[in-house]
DNA sequence: GTGGTCTAGACCACT
DNA sequence: GTGGTCTAGACCACC
C-alpha cells in the first residue's frame, strides 16, 4: 500500500491523502498515467469514509494532479510545469513569513530553515533517479 | 495605527493579530515593556468584538510574548530565547515539506524558497538597527 | 462521570477542568490517544457554557496535553517530557517561596511540607501501576 | 528602602507590598513592635496609589501581621504561632497538589522539589541568626 | 455530529 | 477603566 494515512492527526484526512499524492508526483514515484485506486477500494483500505476520499480526489482534480474518467477509474497526469506560479510563490512567501518571524523570536538562524528545504529537496528529487 | 487586520482574510481575526504583534517583536518594533492596546481600545479600532481582541492577547500571554495585567494593561515580555525549539523545527520541517513538495511540481527550484528566507530574515532584522 | 467541577469554587470553571485533565494525565488514569468528551457533552454534563469546556480543552491543546480534531473528537496527548523545564520551575520555586514564608510564620516545619510532597507524587505515581 | 516593588509584575502590587512585609516577619528581619512606614510615605517612595498600600497593610491587620493604631502608625505584631493552622495546610496542599502535578508530566522528580523547600526555609531562617 | 470562530452582553476583581 | 470569566446564540469546515 502506498498511501497511508493517520487517523489521529490534525491534519485533515483528505488532505493527507491529497499531500501524499502530490508528494509521490514531486518524488517521481508516480508518474503520468499511472492509475491511483478506485475511490472504493481506496476508502475500504484506509478505513475511511467515501467522501473522504471523494474530496481528496475532487481537490487533485481541479488542482491538475488527476484525471478521473468515468469507468476508467482515477489516473494521474502531472500537470504543466508553471502553472498557478505567482498564487503558488504568494502563499509559500506568506506560509514562510511565519515560519521565519517564529524563528527570530526563538533565536533560530537562517541556515536551520535552508538546511531544511535543501534536505527536502535532496529526499525528494533523489528518489527519481 | 500600529496593528491591522483584514477582516476578510481566510486567517482567523485573532491569529492575525497575534501575528503582527509576533512580528513586531521579531522585527524589534516592539520591545520589553512596551505596551499594546488595551482590549477595548484595540477592538474598537479593528472594529471587532473584545473577546477576539481576548482570544489573540490571551494566545500572545501564553506563548510568553505579552504579560497581561488586570487593570494595568498588557505589556510586551520578550520570551526566553530556546523555548520550544524542538517543537518549533518539527512543526517548521512540517511546513516546508508541504512547501517544497508543491514547489517541486511546479518546477520552483530550492533557490527561490531560500532566498525568500534571506529576504524576510533581512527585511525584520533589518528593522532591528 | 470522571470530570466533575464546583461551580461555587474561586478557581475557575475552565480551570477546574483543565486541572482535571492534567491530574488524570500525570496519574495515569488518561493516557495517550484516550478519547475526553466532546466539547458539548461535556457542557451539558456540567450545566456549563460551550465556550467554557471549550477554553479549558484549547488550553489543554496549548499546552500540548490533548489533540482537537475537527469533527473526530479530543484525544489526550502525552506531551514531551522535558518542555519548558526550566519556565516551569521559576514558577514553582515562587509558588513555593509564598508557602514556605507563610510555613515559617505559622512555624510549620519543613518535614511537614516535604512530606506533602512526597504523598501526593505516592497517591498520583501510585495510580500508575 | 526595605520594601520594594516591580510595577511590571503579573503579582498585584497590594500583594508584593504584603507578601514583603510577610518575608520580613518570616526572616526574622521585621520583629514585634518595628514601625512600617506610613501608607503616605509608602505609597509616595514606591510611586503606587495610597489605596493600594492601603489595601496592603488592611490585608496585614486582617491576617495579625500589623496592628494599624491612630495616629500613632502602622506596627508588626508577629502574629501567634498555631493560627488558621488548618486552612493554611489545605490551601498549601492544593497549591502542592498542582505544583506536584505538572511536575510528574514533565518528569521532574520530587527531589528538586523537595531541594527547592529545603533552600528557601535555609534562606529565610539563616537571616535569623 | 465534531471543533473553530465570532458577536453580544453581562458581572467581577483590581487599581 | 483594566483584564478575567461566563453565558447565549450564531455560522462555518470537516467527516
Amino acid at each position: 500500500m502506498l498511501l497511508t494515512v493517520n487517523l489521529k492527526s490534525e491534519e485533515p484526512i483528505y488532505l493527507q491523502i491529497r499531500n501524499r499524492v502530490v508528494e509521490g508526483i514531486a518524488s517521481g514515484a508516480l508518474r503520468e498515467g499511472d492509475p491511483l485506486p478506485t475511490v472504493r477500494a481506496l476508502a475500504a483500505e484506509l478505513g475511511v469514509n467515501l467522501h473522504t476520499v471523494n474530496k481528496a480526489y475532487s481537490f487533485l482534480r481541479i488542482e491538475g494532479f488527476v484525471k478521473m474518467m468515468r469507468s476508467r477509474g482515477t489516473v494521474v497526469t502531472v500537470p504543466r510545469r508553471g502553472r498557478d506560479t505567482q498564487d503558488f510563490l504568494d502563499a509559500a512567501a506568506a506560509a514562510i513569513k511565519n515560519i521565519v518571524t517564529e524563528a527570530i523570536t526563538r533565536s533560530v538562524g537562517r541556515e536551520e530553515l535552508t538546511g531544511m528545504i535543501h534536505k527536502i529537496y535532496s529526499e525528494l528529487e533523489g528518489k527519481k533517479k
